[in-house]
DNA sequence: GAGTTTGAAACT
DNA sequence: CAGTTTCAAACTC
């Protein structure tokens, strides 16, 4: 282990900051012919040919993960990526170098696709490497290999260092737990993406670096990018990206989903790369294991999702929909609209209805974390350094670790260990810290559609209250109206998981989302309602005696409500997973309800006490209004059961909700 | 810029 | 797992 981390240390020194072969190649003709490349042109072509995949775009963690396998191998093909460049270019002719660019992408696009792959086999990784390097003929200019054919061709190569120089090159094996992945963009969104965080990786390369030949071959990609501001496909990953993204960079700054900029930042974002003023900014960087994450949502997400790029914080996801008639703003919009709205956001002066646009930031939730300080628009440099004291930056109290990122000079932390210097320091408390939560750098916002609650409540994503905090919030006085509260802060409204008091939440209210969870499945609940309504009648007609435990008249929809209004009216936050349940088949018949059925009525408060007993104690909720607005009906539990009583157990941030419905009325039955 | 407030993270 | 402490950002003055 010792000897490894100093080979890290040492390969990353010298990647930083000595020239290595690579260098060279960069220097070459022939290299530079591919930096004058459109990079339009090359993205284009991917575009076209819809070659990548949306996981590409998962972002690497800025620290080695707790996961070396997948970087490792992500590493090792990112990496090489350039090497593997120019190697084609020298057996090719210069004239096909557009292609080799292409391929370079697809490369790219290959590696990312087989990630999972990788992560399952990266043991396996060497030998593969070993058979493939025998054949040296293997995927050399091989534009259309398949992505196997790519990977080998790229683990040839590396495993093959006396075919090009490359002491560096067997570094980059050893030390591939240092490695960035740069996964290759599925489309021009992830482009940006990639821009975006090319941009962010090399200020921050910059700024704990020196490395100005690569300043230099990032400038002019970047420039690149810029004057083709207006297309959004900027090809930028075609140049000299693997470059940009190698030594300390990055180590530095493992841009993962690069949560960057929007489009229209890039072009200052990118004339200020290499700018040491600008190396404030260089923290874009989403989380580690919440790359991964981010970049399966955003696999999820159809071609029309657009990746807003911002400065986000750790484990934000910037989505808008391009298809919406809603023009799709800049978080310094959602800002300024947030200000207009709450201009002081301070208690009592509660937004108490989003504006809509605020409401439609909900799918886009440009994020508000965390970036004040540095992503107040025009200010240049858009995220924030840490100021920790105590913690020395190896705790998620500090933004940097927990965003991934190596603190940098900006930064105003003290004793700060979270630095490539102290690499093994920061990769071990990050193992640790994963060991203890290993969604602790998973990002903390999860766009609707991939909104997964543990709850495993499939219906709550697809509601419309789309982004939503992870975890949900906790605050207590500042009602989420402020940066204090998490949800806030993304700019994302607060959400059945939060247990906030008071919510307020401009972005979205708690209660609003559990209207929306509730209203979403009226629809499906009336219709099974309706369902089951025929099919008692049907059983009446039949001279059927319905068996005991079975309720022989379907509740009514408006019995739900009957039930809970009181509950609600005494502020007591709506089971959420109550309703959550309700009319969901997570509805389950217990052996107890044979026990219900045959009790005798209850008064509500009785039926309240017995039905919900841990959900009396959860958080009020604000407003009964959004529990049941316009005495709007409670989605009855029944879907497809016909069950008196359901007994409804879900999870939700480690708290267990036994939900138990309300007897059915008593059973028309005779025999009873 | 210092002090306070706040809530997440960490600890017990 | 709940309560407490620690911590640093957000906020206020």
């Amino acid at each position: 282990m010792e000897n490894s981390s100093q080979k890290k240390k040492k390969f990353s020194t010298s990647q930083i900051e000595t020239p290595t072969p690579k260098s060279k190649f960069e220097d070459s003709p022939v290299f530079n012919f591919i930096n004058n490349l459109s990079p339009i042109e090359s993205v284009r072509t991917i575009s076209t040919a819809h070659t990548f995949n949306s996981l590409s775009f998962t972002s690497p963690p800025v620290f080695t993960s707790p996961h070396p396998t997948l970087h490792r191998d992500s590493r090792f093909f990112r990496c090489h990526n350039s090497v593997d460049r120019f190697k084609a270019l020298e057996s090719l002719d210069v004239s096909i170098s557009k292609e080799v660019a292409v391929a370079d992408v697809d490369l790219n696009k290959d590696a990312t696709l087989e990630e999972e792959e990788e992560e399952e086999t990266s043991s396996e990784l060497p030998q593969i490497l070993k058979s493939h390097s025998q054949n040296p003929e293997h995927g050399e200019g091989d534009n259309d290999s398949s992505s196997q054919d790519v990977r080998v061709r790229f683990l040839k190569i590396l495993d093959a260092p006396e075919e090009n120089d490359t002491s560096g090159r067997r570094r980059l094996m050893s030390d591939s737990a240092e490695l960035l992945v740069f996964r290759s963009p599925n489309d021009s969104e992830a482009f940006q993406c990639l821009v975006d965080t090319i941009s962010s990786s090399e200020r921050r390369f910059c700024a704990g670096v020196k490395s100005t030949e690569q300043h230099d071959v990032t400038k002019d990609v970047q420039a690149k990018g810029s004057s083709n501001d207006s297309e959004p496909l900027v090809v930028v990953p075609n140049q000299p990206v693997p470059s940009l993204h190698r030594g300390s960079m990055r180590r530095r700054c493992l841009d993962f989903e690069v949560p960057g900029k929007r489009k229209k930042d890039i072009a200052d974002v990118q004339q200020t790369v290499c700018d040491n003023k600008a190396e404030s900014s260089s923290k874009y960087v989403a989380p580690g294991i919440g790359l991964h994450l981010n970049a399966i949502a955003l696999a999820s997400r159809d071609s029309k999702i657009n990746v807003i790029h911002e400065c986000s914080p750790p484990g934000e996801i910037q989505t808008s929909i391009s298809g919406s008639n809603t023009p799709v703003r800049s978080q310094d919009t959602v800002r300024e609209t947030l200000d207009q709205g709450e201009t002081e956001p301070g208690e009592g002066s509660a937004v108490e209805e989003a504006p809509k646009e605020l409401l439609f930031e909900e799918l886009n939730p440009g994020s508000l974390r965390k970036k004040p300080r540095f992503e107040q628009a025009g200010e240049g440099d858009s995220c924030k350094r840490c100021n920790c004291k105590k913690s020395k930056c190896l705790k998620l109290y500090c933004e940097c670790f927990a965003a991934g990122v190596y603190c940098i000079e900006p930064c105003s932390c003290v004793d700060c260990f979270n630095k490539p210097i102290h690499e093994d320091t920061v990769l071990a408390t990050r193992k640790q810290i994963e060991s203890r939560n290993p969604l602790a750098f998973a990002p903390k916002v999860i766009r609707n559609s991939d909104f997964i609650m543990d709850t495993s409540s499939d219906d709550v994503s697809k509601t419309p209250a789309s982004a939503r905090h992870k975890r949900g919030c906790n605050c207590k006085k500042s009602n989420c109206l402020k940066k204090y509260c998490e949800c806030f802060q993304s700019g994302v409204g607060c959400s059945v998981n939060c247990r906030c008091e008071g919510c307020k939440n401009a972005f979205g209210r708690k209660d609003a989302h559990l209207l929306a969870i509730m209203e979403s499945k009226q629809e499906e609940d009336h219709e099974a309602y309706e369902k089951r309504t025929a099919k008692v009648q049907e059983n009446k007609e039949a001279g059927q005696n319905l068996s005991s435990d079975q309720p022989s008249t379907p509740l009514p929809p408006y019995r739900h409500l009957v039930v809970h209004q009181p509950f609600l009216s005494k502020n007591r936050l709506p089971p959420t997973h109550f309703f959550l349940g309700a009319g969901s088949s997570s509805f389950k018949k217990p052996d107890s309800d044979l026990k219900n059925a045959k009790k005798p009525h209850k008064t509500v408060t009785e039926e309240k006490r017995e039905i919900m007993p841990e959900i009396l104690s959860n958080t009020p909720i604000t407003t009964i209004k959004a529990i049941s607005p316009n005495s709007k009906r409670v989605s009855p539990p029944q879907l497809g059961s016909s069950e008196s009583g359901s007994i409804l157990v879900k999870k939700s941030n480690g708290r267990k909700l036994i939900l138990r419905s309300i007897p059915a009325f008593p059973s028309l039955n005779p025999n009873q």
